[in-house]
DNA sequence: AGCACGCCGACT
DNA sequence: GTCGGCGTGCTC
């Protein structure tokens, strides 16, 4: 057999399967899946087998074999192979880009090289002042140590590369390259009983009354034969590990090193719960899902409940009619929402075989975690985006909770979207995704809409076949009624005179809080709040000299900053352009809330989360804790603040400017608003004390925030879908993004007319038309190129250009074509091009 | 991505 | 006459 292998080099004209032969050795390792060190080229990469062939469908002459097999369980499954070339076509990107996501960073492994003497070499010791090399410092010193990395030779003897690159081309040094991970095993000194259990009775028996805590340590660990980590012994015995190791000389007991797998979540000692009785919403919900679980139908349900309305517990139920089928699951939560609370409700009820996934693991802990998944030893996943390739055998159940949210998407290459991905992946396993949201995305409301209703919304919506189905929950667990939300029309404030950022409402409310000794959670909608430096007698604003952006002010360092490039240059004191010393530095605007409140209430203790503040690893966790155990009257933050909090103290929550980001050039910034401001009024009064919400707003009359005022997600839909269907924005039509970038302004505008004409050529030949008739039927349109809305970054001009279709047109697959016929020898276009595909909801 | 092959300028 | 510039082209 000879193996199909996608090389791990990420361009356009490596990716395609090369061919190679299986050595003897490795007839039977090699699988689907299999992660391999392949001769590539001159040298040794890394690559993934993505088939196998019989030797006749080859020319074998040609055919080098594979160097080494990296792992003996093959990383990755058939279906989770051809899962990533569908993203690959799907989102434009190189096959083994889309392979890469789905291991974690600690199997992407690098070629290095070892080297040591050649055989003759070797033999020849004797042979004194025969080899120009022998005196050389670097040779003895392979000479010593027999094998040698050649990294750490170069950085021990940088002076001599090229003597031990010639001795390596001469043959007096033999090279062999393997690809190492970059992992590194943890290993724990850990105490184990004696070799001879019986002659350490004995001895123990007999000893004398000196080595009394040896033999305490040797008692103990007799007594408990479960291995136990030397420094946890030594501190349960309260002496040292030094006088354990004395124990271990005595053949009292054993120590050797011990490879640990590392669990995140070790020694928290999680409270097992039982399931709760559901409640009649909850029950006839879960019915619907447990049917399609039974039947294995690959089904989308929406489940779209209120906060509050018990959705966490519908999951963990469905989970385990999922489990008990032997089918595994997959609970997909926004990375921000992962908290411990969140963790434990998952592992309170399914133990050890719960595996969490998020990005603030160690890759380390990632990869114990991932690997936990890959040999069957967890059934549950819970993490973040990428956990939908959590390497599961027999997926049953797809959950992705607040499916709305942005992080489900990817910003790097493949740019998914987990959503997507997850129904993808459904149709492979026949298994059942469920999207949880209080405010659903348009894109799955109007999917799940289509089966529910005839209506001219849903079928506007070209590919939806058979469609998702749509669960409402509109009740609360408990009854509670949802916080009353105040509008504060900023307009009348200023009017009034108020020219501060707070309202005398939010002012009075605070204050009554800060009285009562309740607690209030202060929501900066910070999209659109510029932080950036003006000269307030020329109109002079500090911009990057890289990209066609302003710099930001950094209060920390005092430096103004692009958040493009990363430039930094020290904070001016004078207006450089007019010399005029009213030049205004804004702190970012979190930090303005904060000083403000300061002013206004003395000694209100106020804990601040936003990029600045929560960046270091586990401070978000500590700093809510803080805000938990009532360690501050407020909590001010970003967007961060709004999600997935709960505490019982919170009778207040206060939105300082709620449409910043409601004029946004975004076609979902209203979308976006409304979905903030729900989420963040439900941060309100969860538990006994009635809480109150207080929105801040210069648009009180804007439909995004009536509705959300109101609690009235319905509303909401129909009035923003008619505004999307009379633009012709998503969900009536799909968007592609392409962005082309070069550091030549005239070569970046010609490459993007060159694809643009290129594609409206392959659509036409296609057949495919050109332009929306309005009629809901199939169509194409490439619109561009224009200049891209920060037209340069990084030296480098930007133009874009824009795929705007609907049905299935196969846009991904044109793109790819085009993109391949304005690529050169080397396989790459000119320019760069950057794919951009727009969170869809395919069905 | 790397690395080789290949065809034109400034050095021994 | 050679060393080396980086423009095309290939890697099983």
């Amino acid at each position: 057999m000879i193996a199909r292998v996608i090389v791990d080099v990420p361009s356009r004209a490596t990716d395609r399967p090369f061919d190679y032969k299986i050595p003897e050795n490795l007839n039977g390792w090699v699988e689907v899946g299999s992660r391999v060190g392949v001769p590539f080229g001159g040298r040794v990469l890394q690559g993934f087998v993505v088939g196998l062939a019989p030797y006749a469908d080859v020319d074998v002459k040609k055919l080098k074999p594979i160097a080494e097999l990296l792992d003996h369980l093959p990383p990755l499954s058939p279906d989770l192979v051809e899962l990533a070339r569908w993203v690959s076509e799907k989102y434009c990107c190189p096959w083994t880009t889309a392979l890469q996501v789905m291991i974690p960073a600690a199997l992407k492994g690098k070629a290095d090289s070892v080297v040591s003497l050649s055989e003759e070499e070797e033999c020849s010791e004797e042979r004194t002042g025969f080899l120009t090399e022998e005196s050389e410092p670097w040779f003895q010193y392979i000479r010593n140590n027999g094998e040698v990395r050649l990294a750490l030779l170069q950085e021990r003897f940088p002076e001599a590369a090229a003597g031990i690159k010639a001795a390596i081309r001469r043959g007096t040094l033999r090279e062999e390259i393997s690809i190492r991970d970059r992992l590194k095993v943890r290993k724990v000194w850990t105490v184990f009983p004696p070799e001879d259990t019986a002659a350490a009775e004995a001895a123990l028996a007999s000893a004398s009354s000196r080595a009394a805590k040896q033999q305490e340590a040797a008692r103990y660990i007799l007594d408990n034969p479960e291995p136990i980590p030397l420094a946890a012994l030594a501190q349960a015995l309260s002496t040292t590990t030094g006088t354990i190791r004395g124990a271990a000389d005595k053949g009292w007991l054993t120590i050797r090193e011990m490879e640990q797998q590392r669990d995140p979540y070790a020694g928290r000692g999680f409270k097992r719960t039982e399931p709760l009785p559901l409640m009649e919403g909850q029950q006839t919900v879960y019915n619907e899902i447990a049917e399609a679980l039974d039947n294995e139908a690959a089904r989308v349900f929406l489940l779209h409940g209120v906060t509050g309305s018990g959705k966490t517990e519908v999951y963990l139920q469905t989970i385990d009619r999922c489990l008990k089928a032997e089918r595994q699951a997959i609970v997909l939560v926004p990375e921000i929402a992962l908290t411990p609370q969140m963790v434990e409700r998952f592992k309170g009820r399914f133990g050890d075989s719960v595996a969490v996934l998020h990005s603030r693991l160690s890759s380390g802990e990632r990869y114990d975690e991932w690997r936990k998944i890959r040999e069957g030893r967890a059934e549950v996943a819970v993490g973040a985006r990428s956990a939908v390739f959590a390497p599961f055998r027999r997926v049953g159940l797809i959950i992705i909770d607040e499916e709305h949210e942005s992080s489900y998407k990817q910003e790097e290459s493949p740019k998914y979207h987990a959503r997507d991905v997850a129904v993808q992946r459904a149709k492979q396993h026949q298994a059942v995704v469920v999207l949880g949201s209080a405010t659903p995305s348009l894109e799955s409301f109007v999917a799940a809409s289509a089966s529910r209703s005839q209506e001219g919304t849903a079928s506007a919506n070209g590919s939806a076949k058979q469609g998702a189905t749509l669960l409402p929950m509109p009740e609360r667990v408990a009854g509670r009624p949802l916080p009353k939300v105040h509008l504060v029309d900023m307009r009348d404030e200023l009017k009034g005179g108020n020219r501060s950022m707070f309202s005398r409402q939010l002012h009075e409310a605070l204050l009554q809080r800060l009285e009562r000794g309740e607690q209030s959670v202060l929501l900066l909608n910070r999209r659109g709040y510029s932080t950036f430096v003006m000269c307030r007698s020329c109109g002079y604003t500090a911009q990057c000299p890289h990209c066609d952006i302003s710099l930001t002010f950094h209060q920390k360092s005092k430096a103004l900053r692009c958040h493009y490039c990363g430039h930094a240059e020290q904070a001016p004191t004078a207006c450089p352009s007019c010399e005029s010393e009213h030049i205004r530095f804004f702190g970012t605007g979190t930090q303005r809330v904060e000083e403000e409140l300061a002013k206004l209430f003395p000694g209100i203790r106020v804990i601040r989360m936003d990029v600045d503040t929560t960046t270091e690893k586990g401070s978000h966790e500590k700093w809510l804790t803080m805000f938990g155990e009532r360690k501050a009257d407020v909590l001010l933050g970003t967007q961060m603040v709004a999600k997935g909090l709960d505490f019982p103290y919170v009778t207040l929550v206060g939105v300082i400017a709620a449409d910043t980001s409601l004029h946004l050039p975004d076609f979902r910034a209203a979308e976006k608003t409304f979905q903030l401001l729900t989420q963040v009024a439900g941060r309100a009064g969860r538990h006994e004390l009635p809480g109150e919400v207080i929105v801040q707003t210069y648009n009180p009359e804007h439909y995004a925030i009536i509705s959300a005022q109101r609690h009235d997600y319905a509303s909401f839909a129909q009035e923003e879908l008619k505004h999307r269907r009379f633009m012709a924005y998503p969900p009536f039509c799909r968007l592609i993004l392409v962005t082309l970038s070069h550091e030549q302004l005239a070569l970046v505008y010609a490459e993007g007319e060159k694809l643009a004409s290129t594609l409206r050529d392959l659509a036409r030949s296609a057949g495919v038309r050109g332009s929306d008739e309005g009629d809901g039927s199939r169509f194409i349109d490439i619109l561009g190129p224009v200049a891209s809305p920060i037209p340069r970054m990084k030296d480098r001009y930007r133009f874009q250009c824009m795929i705007k279709y609907r049905g299935n047109v196969g846009a991904s697959e044109l793109l790819g074509q085009a993109i391949s016929l304005l690529s050169g020898a080397n396989g790459q276009p000119p320019v760069t091009m950057s794919v951009d595909v727009d969170p869809q909801m395919i069905l």
